[in-house]
DNA sequence: ATAATATGTAACATTTGTGTTACACAAATA
DNA sequence: TATTTGTGTAACACAAATGTTACATATTAT
């Protein structure tokens, strides 16, 4: 598929993708060391890192014939604004069930 | 493809499946109410749902010939454990840039 | 009892994603 | 200069994901 079409979520959809990222918050990795610690091929990594770069999750820096791969939070930001908005409704049932028991609480008080 | 081969990260990959979500963060609906705010046909849906359900996203409540859906926070959970270890990364490096920062100005002042 | 409603699912076509091999090229090394 | 190293990418095959239509079934309403 065209790299265009990918986005953050897609992005970090495949196994070896994530693989990638955890590698790289341990060391920046030049493209064929990546390479070398999977047993896909070497091209098929450099479209993993292709992706991963046009979405924001890994920045290259280049330096004479190598491509020094490392994590690029603009991509990781994406998602966690995403998980924020749930993180927000999570709290708001939490704080539901809190007035529920509550209300339950005075009830209670009452039949006794 | 089977629905057991699918994880967390897979299932939030779709948009359709993610503008679920979405909606069940406003309100619980059921199976057929979902489908009918989408373009895309009803068993489409129900497919996307059922992804939904097996990666624990989704909770579902049966209620007479309706199944109710509402968010399940244990799928959101792992995206967000795995967003951890990266938030920990940044972090890290953060401290690091401080500590550069902090040597870089020493040497500034015995400059001075 | 019949009809309508709310669903599930199989079969199939199509689109999308991933992997491979083969080839190209620039930078470093001998 | 010739060779090796580090990389990119196109072409293709295959696998996986998504959508559709058609049909089945259980519950509710008439």
């Amino acid at each position: 598929m065209n790299i265009a079409n990918y986005d953050s979520f897609l992005a970090i959809a495949d196994p070896h993708r994530r693989e990638i990222l955890m590698m790289l918050s341990k060391e920046k990795l030049p493209m064929n060391s990546i390479a070398d610690r999977f047993d896909i091929s070497r091209p098929a990594i450099s479209r993993h890192v292709r992706v991963l770069h046009a979405t924001g999750f890994i920045d290259i820096e280049e330096k004479g014939r190598e491509r020094i791969c490392m994590l690029n939070q603009a991509g990781f930001n994406e998602i966690q604004d995403w998980m924020d908005h749930f993180e927000k409704y999570w709290i708001s049932q939490l704080q539901s069930l809190d007035e529920f028991l509550k209300k339950n609480e005075s009830i209670n008080n009452k039949k006794e």
